[in-house]
DNA sequence: TTGCGGACCTAGGGGTATTAGGTTACTGCC
DNA sequence: GGCAGTAACCTAATACCCCTAGGTCCGCAA
């Protein structure tokens, strides 16, 4: 009987497409298998069970979309950095719609620690900053913004939300250029220590 | 032999508090059943399919969230009115997190137009944003960017993805400064038909 | 050539959604 | 108070899905 040829790779990869095509909480081991002309059961060799088929997507599409952004980034400073990333970002959420969703996805923290995607992600963004000029607790305050709002962002497109008859590409650019805005005038917190002449 | 008494109504709020309990994608018609005492079946005189509870749980968690943001920014304006809708927005995401993931699930359009909620989100959305005096489209460009923050803030923050050991609340109350620093300075386009003297 | 690891299978148990077609409790009307 | 109709709830059955236990047999290496 002629075997599938099945790796824990292969079938990641199968999972990552059929997720950008189906959805990513429509990845079921089934369809898996399915798709290779496979048993549910023969899936088992090769990955635990399905949250371990779902992890290993989820750092397969994390490492795919900071390579992206990496690579759009890199030699950038400033406001064309931060639309490089956020132009990457973007178009890696809408081109992969199931591979981005799998990156929301709470993941064991003794895994993460094993990634170094994470770890450029981080490195990326605090890059990208720095033109900015800001210190701790600020950059973590802006970093946090931005995720929040690209992510956010991204996900309300993904879903339908934005209805107005708006384009959505003119309204994100937009949104970038109120980020940059916001960056260059990082509001001191009300009540700080910081005394003016 | 005693009757549970079940109504779409009672069925919902019950769908809703579970949802908090075990998180929305784990509400399951199984589960609801289990609670009443009844067996599935019986959902099925109430409610259409598990769709059709989804879909009527986003609404109620809709119109439960708008009322507490209408309460929270009512007689405010400005930046007031700004922190108002953030922090209740965030407030009740935080406290209701399987209620509001709800209302992140994509609606049918038909459905969505019966809702008075929505309209009111949006009435009410504009209408904080007034005292910034913007324009259309940058006004749609605005809401789209809160929203963007806010819901991105919120899943983020739900999902445990910020790590730092920096206070989130603070993180927050910054963010919302900073979109607030970015509204009255709204950017104009790059290239925009406008001359400066 | 033979032995062994691993790729894949069969069988089966448990959970969930949904439909079809009962039965029985309640409600209103005479 | 009896009765009919409505609707609340049930049993039974199908179809997916996740996962485990325990084979079978292919292909590579000694």
């Amino acid at each position: 009987m002629a075997r599938a040829g099945l790796t824990t790779d292969r079938l990641v990869a199968a999972a990552a497409d059929l997720a950008d095509e189906v959805g990513f909480d429509h990845v079921t081991l089934s369809a898996l298998a399915r798709r290779f002309g496979v048993k549910d059961a023969s899936l088992y060799s090769h990955v635990r069970n399905l949250q371990d088929l779902r992890t290993r997507l989820a750092l397969l599409a994390g490492g795919e979309m900071i390579d992206r952004i990496a690579a759009a980034v890199a030699g950038r400073a400033g406001k064309d950095a931060l639309v490089a990333f956020a132009d990457a970002y973007r178009e890696y959420a809408l081109a992969h719609p199931g591979r981005y969703a799998a990156t929301q996805i709470r993941i064991d923290q003794d895994l993460v620690a094993d990634s170094p995607a994470l770890l450029r992600t981080a490195e990326i963004t605090y890059g990208m900053l720095r033109a900015y000029d800001l210190e701790e607790p600020d950059l973590t305050d802006a970093v946090r913004l931005l995720r929040a709002t690209f992510h956010g962002y991204c996900a309300l497109e993904a879903a339908g939300a934005f209805g107005a008859p708006r384009d959505v590409q003119a309204s994100w650019d937009r949104a970038i250029d109120a980020l940059h805005v916001a960056l260059e005038h990082w509001p001191h917190p009300v009540g700080a220590d910081r005394h003016w002449a």
